[in-house]
DNA sequence: GTGAAAGCGCTAACAT
DNA sequence: ATGTTAGCGCTTTCAC
């Protein structure tokens, strides 16, 4: 038995090249920062050697003494508090991950996706990382708090419920998309609305209440509001469909979450009740469930480029010291399918 | 003006968990990795302050010493040869991206997408992970040749063209999806087929061009394989639409990339080319431009997860220093839209 | 069985 | 203007 174990040959070093160039290592690493005091002579000649031996500096070298690493992490709290990380349907997280990693490239950063940090054991590189996306963080949030201990920059996407004053964050603003879809099922003739929203204590289900209420309250309508937990998934909307229809069957139900919204419409149709004959049904968030459905379920498409950009703006200005630039918001656009169509309305 | 640094804190160190304990740092380091010889009473008694302290190794100072860092690189071949890192309507990529970081998650790795490492300035961590998907390398891959020479481990999707022996990959078993979609060509009475491939030197190219030589021949059509560069997008398979269409109408077209088969779509249409009355058409990459156009395209849809699940495994495995379980193939599926629908076939 | 110390590659303070 | 050196936090010989 035996065990075949390939060294990993590390590069070239700087030592390497300040033996070549016949200077101190402390010359080399002066003339490659840009720092200290060189002739500009000798700082050209060793960049030239460096350049020839095809040096890199170590990151992790660099890191430990302090300097950045260029890469920054990307913590889904949403994600966290599901089951899985990965939930069948959901790409919305996914187009969130991809967007983000291929515009960190284009500013030369890498990004990775991050558990928890102040969960156990925590991710390896998570402490070490020049700052993170923190998307949707939670009332009190741990992880905010961890961030701020240790001194890492960072943005959200969604406010910080907890802080109020802090502005770098973006969002995607469903506030007024939540009033659009809601103006458009009263256009429909809806007059009793529901709203389902999930129970994550983060600003996306504090914030669509309220303004739910408020519009509500504007139009005269007495506010009927579920709960249902984000990692129920398509059976906690099913199970919500099930109270609602027996409290009464409302005119036009807007859910949170794609799969929320694939549950209501399962356990309204079990129920008898026509979707969108009867019943008109939305979702604030796409997925495979809402284009996939029959019907097919109005949504928001949300433009994750947009605000994955918006959001390494603000991490980058925030990383180099600069003020804040946000909060920023972008818009979302309300999908019209099948779900909230009236035959009569659109014919 | 007063630049206001926030002062990054350091946790607790070795050294703080030694002092506590009585002992010396190095003890600490054996006990916590299990290394050298301890006495089981001060082991426990370590590892007892240690998590009591919320000690946490810092990943940099251990990879500094050449230990694992619980990080690996994605690198996207197929990316890196395109002009953009996130072309509008190609979910594909960012699908690998999100599904691959949300599984390495469940595995405690974070997975960070890096641009290639072999192009100047090199991301800082790349050459510190642990290991490397590499999607879709070229003939003679200058990647794959800088991974071997750092003896840093690696598994790619889509075999390695260069190196037959290499068994380390998992592929979406694109070879009998394409005998499937010639024989729903052939089936729908198509005589004439064609064959717009991409022109990145690797498997995915070089394969299939063979398989569809092989196929034409076992039923005596006559090959016509055309090819557009896959960084020409949607602008490439319009102008090979023309060049098509000026050559002789085909019974139907297969398109390798999503864009391609959106530019046929649009060439064909453009100079009165029916589809699918006159020619049928399909694309061997699902994205939003075969979902959304009109009429829709056929097109394979690939199951993501699957694939990056057999990658990581292979990866870990790899890693471990096991034996390769590779090659691995998984299934796409074959989703037939109106673009390759015969009226009267479907009727 | 345990501690002291070297050193991973780098940066920054201090000498010269 | 350049070199010397002390660490950053950790693992790993090597003495004791």
């Amino acid at each position: 038995m035996e065990e075949v174990v390939v060294a990993r040959s590390k590069g070239v070093t700087i030592r390497d090249v300040a033996q070549r160039a016949g200077v101190s290592v402390a010359a080399v690493s002066m003339a490659l920062n840009d720092t200290g005091t060189l002739s500009a002579a000798t700082r050209l000649r060793i960049r030239a050697t460096a350049e020839e031996m095809e040096y890199q500096a170590d990151a992790l070298a660099r890191g430990l003494r302090g300097s950045p690493v260029g890469a920054i992490g990307l913590v889904m709290r949403s994600l966290d508090a599901l089951s899985e990380y990965a939930p069948p349907g959901v790409d919305l997280f996914t187009r969130y991950i991809g967007a983000a990693s291929a515009q960190a490239m284009d500013r030369g950063l890498s990004l990775m996706l991050v558990r928890d940090p102040t969960k156990r054991p925590t991710p390896p590189l998570a402490l070490s990382l020049d700052g993170y996306i923190v998307t949707m963080p939670h009332v009190d949030d741990p992880v905010i708090d961890l961030l701020e201990r240790r001194g890492i920059p960072y943005v959200t996407l969604g406010r910080d419920p907890s802080r109020p004053d802090f502005t770098d964050w973006a969002t995607e603003d469903e506030i007024s998309t939540f009033r659009r879809i809601y103006e458009h099922f009263a256009a429909a003739g809806a007059r009793s609305i529901v709203l389902l929203r999930g129970t994550d204590p983060n600003a996306w289900n504090i914030d669509s209440e309220a303004t739910y209420r408020a519009w509500c309250e504007s139009v005269g309508i007495t506010p009927r509001v579920y709960l249902s937990a984000e990692r129920a998934g398509e059976r906690g909307g099913e199970e919500v469909a099930q109270a609602i229809v027996d409290d009464e069957i409302p005119d036009a139900i807007l859910c949170h979450t794609g799969r929320q919204a694939a549950g209501v419409l399962t356990g309204l149709t079990a129920r008898g009740v026509a979707v969108p004959d009867r019943t008109l049904l939305a979702t604030a968030s796409d997925s495979e469930h809402t284009r996939h459905s029959r019907p097919a379920i109005s949504a928001v498409e949300l433009h994750a480029e947009e605000t994955t950009l918006a959001l390494l703006d603000l991490l980058q200005a925030r990383i180099a010291g600069e003020p804040s630039a946000g909060p920023i918001l972008t818009t979302g656009r309300f999908r019209v399918r099948a779900s909230s169509r009236r035959a009569h309305t659109s014919g």
